[in-house]
DNA sequence: ATCCTGATTTTTTTT
DNA sequence: AAATCAGGAT
């Protein structure tokens, strides 16, 4: 019996390699995919779900697949419509916070929550956590919001809730946090609101108490596919066993007994998630590596997929990353190759300040630009998000188009916040914080005062604030004036929200942003700042109208709109604008590839941050590096300055070690670069000799053949350089560390030892 | 209630 | 260097 769809099978699979054909065509059951960086798991991915839908495993409609970002997700979209041939609605493709909100828009009313919930960002829970920790008393100088946040938010990521956290707390911080916890707990539940790590928490809090709930969505998810797997933290792990059944001990018991053994409910266990231990990067979000490692050990029967070619980067640009990420222990063993050719070296540069880096970076960039690279081939990274200062000061003056991803967001900007804030208590009027952001924004002469009375009255009277303020007269002690400005601002609230019930959004803004005198007020202040903010509030109403037109039926709600964008990530507003350079933290490049890749800051303390050395972060800063490299497509420039001004102080910077990690063969570093300033009348005339570049830099390969030169002053050595010792005989350099330490296993009798480069009797051979 | 000023802090990384 | 914050003046 021919199957009617053969040859659109064959189309499917045409053109993927072995391994990649393994784990489309893999049927039910767990699948591991390991997937090192451009091996095509996109790819892979996408073909998986087209398949699955073509080959009749699953409708569109059964399938879950979770993706790191909603910019992701609407690509994968994309791709596996145009291998079907028609859309995909009702296909769930999403991150995993946007499909628990959507979850909890239909079952939060079984946890005691209206379905119009409202999702705190990171600053409102941090302001909400002050409020909590002035309440208990905490010491805001000893312990920030954000810190006691940090701590709530780990344990809300391994699914303790406040009672577990206080059964387990150990030490008088512990206990603090809560106290903290507890009551940031009860003020969360008291709004009607949820921080992101709840929409997880939350979820699993569902599926685990309500069964049924938990079956309508086994039955509905016949297929879940996670991208990313590598950065999965505890609470995401455990909602994926409840969607899909098993986890350890397969066939096990019910999945009622003892908490720590993760065995779940029984199910389908039709599993797939693509991953690589070597770009796990989140780990300060509570994600688990051992989610991916032990994987196996979950479910002993999953078929385990290994895709090792690499069809993004040139042969150098691998032997780089290959290098780098083998001073990382442990992991699981691969190693990517391609068949790209060697390609051109990596450029090295070291300058002398940040300024001095700026300019070469953009100098290079004008050079491709000139010999006819699109700006979108281009990427500049960093680690922090306070680098791209420079790096945007001298684009602007070289009047280049860039765009920033990350940074000051829109949807952080205040006059933003302030709209939305808006829009939320009409939505929910239990909203406390967003009720204080904007009953005096604008200004309308109700200061903290009179607030405070208003916010205590609801709390002692137990009735959502939007009920307090709308009988201002009946607040004790409120002034007369402020019972007035309050009785004026809640009859236009209400207006608004008989609107709201029937307006489209983009209407419901703007008559919002008018009503409200809030535009009113900032025209009155007649400065460029002011009508920049008006700008920001047009594209915000622009972004209401396009949800308005794009709304489904019956999913157009204000509900479903607030929502949505609350979990709007900044890489989501990332742009392919053929006309943009990109600039971005090393973690928003995660999954993203140009064929030029700028990495800047390479420095000990920027890259490896300073705060990420203590307890097994110097590994997660390599994999970090490692991701950097990886993101090269043709092209890779490293820099790093030997002077950064670090909040405004000028401070000196050392290469990072990272660097020394690179073998010297696919490096492009000229010598002014390995010597410091002033280390010698060689260094001065290299400075001199060959022709300083534009940007002080000289041209490619001039002094490689002196940098190589054994009776010269002592640089740095490399990894993998043939060296001998007097007294040990031949070895090759197996480490380098800061300091000017260098490890080297001797040929005799394959010891390691530590050497001090500069005064062990080493040559070079 | 609002504005001004000086002191303090900020930089990991983000859904 | 810039942003936020507390305290005090208006």
């Amino acid at each position: 019996m021919q199957n009617p769809h053969a040859e659109y099978i064959e189309e499917l699979l045409e053109g993927l390699n072995e391994p990649q054909r393994e784990a489309v065509t893999h049927g039910e059951g767990p699948l591991l995919i390991l997937a090192g960086a451009g091996s095509g798991k996109t790819r892979v991915l996408a073909h998986r779900i087209a398949y699955l839908i073509h080959t009749d495993q699953a409708q569109a409609n059964e399938i879950l697949a979770i993706t790191f970002t909603n910019k992701a997700a609407s690509e994968m979209r994309e791709r596996v419509e145009r291998l079907l041939g028609h859309a995909t609605r009702g296909m769930w493709l999403m991150t995993f916070h946007s499909a628990c909100a959507r979850i909890l828009r239909t079952d939060a009313p079984r946890l005691g929550y209206t379905r119009q919930f409202t999702i705190y960002d990171q600053a409102d829970a941090r302001r909400l956590t002050k409020r909590a920790a002035d309440a208990v008393g905490v010491d805001p100088k000893r312990y920030t919001p954000a810190a006691l946040n940090n701590q709530i938010s780990a344990a809300k990521n391994q699914l303790r809730d406040a009672a577990e956290y206080r059964s387990t707390a150990a030490g008088p911080f512990e206990e603090m946090v809560a106290d903290v916890y507890d009551i940031y707990e009860r003020d969360l539940v008291r709004m009607n609101a949820m921080d992101f790590d709840d929409l997880l928490f939350r979820v699993v809090n569902l599926l685990e108490l309500f069964d049924d709930v938990r079956e309508r969505y086994t039955e509905m998810f016949r297929h879940v596919l996670v991208d990313e797997y590598q950065d999965t933290n505890h609470a995401q792990y455990r909602l994926l066993q409840l969607l899909v059944g098993g986890g350890r001990a397969p066939g096990g018991g019910e999945g009622e007994g003892g908490r720590p053994s993760y065995a779940g409910p029984i199910g389908h266990r039709n599993l797939a998630v693509v991953g690589d231990d070597a770009q796990s990067i989140y780990s300060f979000r509570q994600a688990d590596i051992r989610n991916i490692l032990d994987f196996q050990e979950d479910f002993p029967d999953a078929r385990v997929v290994k895709l090792e070619q690499n069809y993004r980067s040139t042969e150098t640009i691998l032997s780089a990353a290959n290098a780098v990420i083998a001073n990382n222990r442990g992991g699981i063993a691969k190693r990517l190759w391609s068949e790209l050719g060697q390609g051109e070296q990596i450029h090295l540069r070291g300058l002398d300040d940040e300024h001095a880096e700026a300019r070469y970076v953009v100098g290079e960039i004008e050079r491709l630009l000139d010999e006819g690279a699109a700006r979108s081939e281009i990427a500049v990274l960093y680690r922090t998000n306070a680098m791209s200062r420079v790096i945007e000061d001298t684009l602007v003056r070289r009047e280049i188009a860039y765009q920033v991803i990350g940074g000051t967001k829109f949807y952080e900007r205040a006059e933003i916040k302030d709209a939305i804030a808006y829009l939320t208590l009409l939505a929910n009027p239990q909203d406390l914080v967003s009720f204080t952001r904007i009953a005096n924004s604008p200004r309308r002469g109700l200061g903290a005062t009179s607030l405070a009375r208003v916010i205590s009255h609801a709390q002692t009277l137990d009735v959502p604030i939007w009920e307090a303020a709308a009988s201002p007269q009946e607040v004790p002690g409120l002034g007369a004036a402020a019972v007035k400005a309050l009785d004026r601002f809640m009859s236009t609230m209400h207006e608004l929200r008989e609107l709201s019930g029937e307006a489209p959004i983009a209407e419901l803004l703007e008559s919002l942003l008018s009503q409200t005198g809030y535009v009113e007020a900032l025209e009155a202040e007649r400065s460029i700042e002011a009508q920049g903010r008006i700008e920001n509030l047009e594209q915000l109403v622009e972004v209401g109208r396009e949800f308005d037109t794009a709304a489904a039926p019956g999913d157009g709600g204000l509900d479903v709109f607030l929502q949505e964008i609350a979990l709007v990530a900044d890489a989501d507003t990332r742009s392919d604008d053929a006309g943009l350079i990109t600039l971005m933290t090393l973690h928003n490049a995660k999954g993203l590839e140009y064929p030029t890749v700028f990495i800047a800051g390479c420095e000990e303390g920027v890259f490896p941050h300073s705060r990420a050395l203590d307890e097994g972060g110097l590994e997660e800063e390599r994999r970090l590096f490692y991701v950097g490299i990886t993101r090269a497509m043709r092209a890779l420039y490293l820099t790093y300055a030997r002077r950064r001004a670090v909040f405004g102080a000028s401070t000196i910077g050392l290469r990072s070690r990272f660097l020394d990690e690179i073998p010297a063969e696919v490096l492009d570093e000229p010598l002014e670069s390995v010597f410091r300033p002033g280390l010698g009348s060689i260094g001065r005339r290299a400075m001199h000799g060959a022709g300083a570049g534009e940007n002080g830099a000289a041209a490619p390969g001039a002094w490689r053949e002196a940098a190589r030169d054994p009776t010269g002053p002592v640089t740095a050595y490399r990894l993998g350089e043939d060296i001998v010792h007097a007294g040990f005989g031949e070895g090759v350099v197996t480490g380098v560390e800061p300091g000017g330490v260098i490890v080297v296993r001797f040929a005799a009798d394959g010891s390691e030892r530590k050497l001090m480069a500069e005064y062990a009797p080493l040559q070079r051979r």
